[in-house]
Parts: C-alpha cells; structure tokens; sequence
DNA sequence: GTACTTGTTGAACG
DNA sequence: TCGTTCAACAAGTA
C-alpha cells in the first residue's frame, strides 16, 4: 500500500521523466477511477505538457500548463508506471497516458478505490482544503511541540489510529504507524493521553526515522506498491512487525501478536513495547 | 464458500 | 460543533 514513502518515490521517479512531456493520446480503459465527473478527461489533458510533479500526504498532484491540474490517489494497489516504447499494459491497467515520444505512463489498480482527477488552480485549492491534511511528518516545521499539541487534543485515541489519521498527521498508513509505534517501544493501544513526554517525544522521533528510513530503501513493496519505473522498493525486508503476526521479534525473539484497531490489523511485540 | 485485508470518506450518533 | 465509530467501496488471498 502506498504511504508517504512510497508515494515520494514515485514522485520523485516521474519528476525526472514526464516533466516536459507531452499528452498525445489517452485510453481509458476502466473509466470508475476517473469518474463520472470528468466526462472530458480527455479532451482536457490532450496537447497538454507536464510542468511540475508534487505530493501532498498520500496524493500526487500533476501540474501541466494552462492552469490544469490532476490529482493522483493511488489507495490501496495503485500504480503508476512509466514505459518507454513497448506496450506493458496488464489487466489491471485502468489509463494509459501517451506522450509525443512514443513513451506511456499506465495507471493499474487492481482494487479500483484509487482515482485520477481534474482541477484548475483554484478548484484544487479548494479540494485540498476539503481534504484538509494534517501537516506533513517530514517537513521541518513539523516539530515536537506541534506533535504534542495533536495528543492533547486527541487524549483518549490510541496511538496508532492517530498516526493514521490524515487529518492529524499526513501520509501514515497501516506499515509506518506500526513500525513507528515499535521503533518508539510503545503499545499501539497506548491513549495519547497516557504517554509521558519522553513517551510522545520517542513516537515523534520514531515517526521521522522510519518514514526517512524507507524513503531511503525506496519504499515497502508489501502488496502491489511499485515505483515509476516498476520496481519494488526494499524496505518490506526491515520491517520489525508489520505483517509479521506469529514470527519471532528481531529484538527479542517474542512472537509478534495482531489485534485489531479501528478495524484494521496491529502487529506489535508485547515484550519490547509497553 | 467465507473471512479478511486495505485508505479514505461520509453518515450516524452522542 | 466536535469527536468517535462504522459501513462502504473492490477484488484478491488464505
């Protein structure tokens, strides 16, 4: 599943080869990711250039000229990949982006939640607004007091659905909310309410130093996560618990346990976190 | 065949 | 108004 790292590798793999392109032809294949609203996704993006690529939490925003911009939620197994001249569309390949250099860029997605969308300058303001991010964890003016501030607003929610609320905190997902809640030595069922100051300052470390961890390793490749260039990343093999429920810890050999948060699956060490 | 998985959103509720 | 919980989306795997 893409989360922020992930979805930072791919941006930053197609920075480096769609900026400058030109669209000259789109297929839809499946038209449900890009919805009944943009009847002329088409004729809109034809002829147009592709001038900047960015990421906001877990969403890619494609910039192209004449005040036109597209955004890119890739949920679950979203991808988007990038080919030079032979066609690699598979059964999942939903849109496919020709460029006047005979190169494509395919959007799969098997599970379908992900979406392609259409928006000027001031309509995607406005969207990003509605979607109202929480600050980004990587930036720099995300600082501990900031953090502090999230947990005493949200005292009775654990910990780890709090890391994945994208309202709180942008970009943690399943993956990193888990590892983060390891690396820290903190139960994921722990109130935010309940962690001492050194507690919320070793989470917010561990957030960080995950998050730039995998950056580093090109994402985790867990599910259907590839990047523009259609590799896998190798961050899925540093993983402590995520996915590891019945294996032993690597710190302390334990067996990993699961419990379920908020509906979806926590894996964490009784014995290292407390 | 059945249960389970995932990120996000919007509705329902207190 | 605000926070919390939960169903819904789709399609694959165990």
């Amino acid at each position: 599943m893409p989360e922020l790292p992930e979805v930072e590798t791919i941006k930053r793999g197609l920075e480096k080869k769609i900026i400058g392109q030109k669209i000259s032809r789109i297929d839809i294949l499946d038209a449900k990711p890009v919805g009944s609203s943009n009847k002329n996704f088409k004729n809109k993006l034809k002829g147009r250039k592709i001038k900047s690529v960015k990421r906001r939490a877990k969403i890619l925003i494609i910039g192209f000229d004449s005040d036109l911009f597209m955004i890119v939620h890739l949920k679950i197994t979203g991808q988007l990949v990038y080919h030079k001249k032979n066609d690699q569309h598979n059964k999942y390949t939903r849109v496919i982006f020709y460029f006047t250099d005979q190169t494509k860029l395919y959007f799969n997605d098997m599970r379908k939640f992900g979406y392609l969308k259409l928006f000027n300058k001031t309509e995607l303001e406005k969207e990003l607004k509605r979607l109202d991010f929480g600050p980004e964890p990587l930036s720099s003016d995300f600082r501990l007091k900031n953090f502090r501030e999230i947990l005493k607003k949200r005292k009775n929610k654990p910990i780890k659905p709090l890391l994945m609320d994208p309202r709180l905190i942008a970009g943690i997902g399943n993956i990193y909310a888990s590892e983060a809640c390891f690396l820290a030595g903190i139960r994921p069922s722990r109130r935010a309410g309940t962690l001492t100051k050194k507690e919320s300052e070793k989470i917010f470390k561990a957030v960080k130093k995950v998050l730039k961890k995998s950056l580093k390793y090109g994402g985790t490749s867990a599910d259907a996560y590839i990047n523009a260039e259609g590799k896998e990343g190798d961050f899925e093999k540093m993983l402590y618990v995520y996915g590891r429920r019945g294996e032993k810890c690597k710190k302390c050999q334990a067996e990993i346990k699961s419990i379920k948060q908020a509906g979806r699956g926590t894996y964490f060490c009784s014995n290292c976190q407390k």
